[in-house]
DNA sequence: CAATAGATCATCT
DNA sequence: GATGATCTATTGC
């Protein structure tokens, strides 16, 4: 593995703004596959009414108001699965949504699953992206990601990374509020 | 380039 | 029965 040690679940129990911010520049694995995460969305829960764990447990929310470091993932729009990991202390809703990597590790794999994408940089530069090259589906609904098939890792060698705040993308309630994360100046980010 | 339509279904009202 | 933490192809300038 020429990457970093497993984080470890304590990292994940904190606020799930750190945790997003704390995410970037981590490394994403799933089988032969791997990113550099590059940009992600905190939902807090609680009176974030864009959190969907904001309208309380359900089967589908579940997961978010268990321990951290566990995987949500959600389908969408009829047609794609998004991935989240679960953070705060168990008993506290809170996740942070995976938005956009950037492939470092298995990126035949990924083409193969993303015949559309045009060059490396629209391999997973988005959320729904991210899971089909990364053959992410809900089978993991709820795996852990401090062990497994599904983890993030630290990265090789430590760099200096500059975050920017900007307002979460595709949503229609609290829409003022800074909590995407994208690491300044990347091209793999989404558009 | 920007804007828009269409795909397609689990979840919640 | 409507909606949605999306993506792609197509149309029009």
């Amino acid at each position: 593995m020429p990457f970093g040690p497993i984080l470890l679940r304590s990292f994940y129990s904190r606020s799930s703004v750190e945790v997003g911010r704390e995410l970037l520049g981590k490394v994403l694995v799933h089988g032969r596959t791997a990113g550099i995460i590059v940009e992600t969305e905190a939902y807090p829960g609680g009176d974030d009414r864009a959190s969907h764990s904001s309208r309380g447990i359900t089967d589908r929310t579940r997961v978010i108001f268990g321990p951290p470091g566990h995987a949500y993932i959600y389908f969408i729009y009829g047609m794609y699965e998004c991935l989240n990991i679960v953070a705060e202390p168990a008993g506290t809703p809170g996740c942070v949504l995976i938005r956009a990597i950037e492939p470092v590790a298995g990126i035949e794999s990924m083409r193969r699953r993303r015949p559309s994408a045009r060059g490396v940089e629209d391999l997973a530069n988005g959320p729904g992206k991210l899971t089909l090259a990364m053959g992410i589906t809900r089978r993991q609904y709820g795996a852990d990601v401090t062990r497994g098939e599904l983890v993030v890792r630290a990265p090789a060698e430590a760099r200096q990374i500059e975050i920017v705040a900007t307002p979460r993308v595709g949503i229609t309630h609290c829409a003022d509020r800074l909590l995407r994360f994208v690491i300044a100046g990347n091209r793999f980010v989404s558009k």
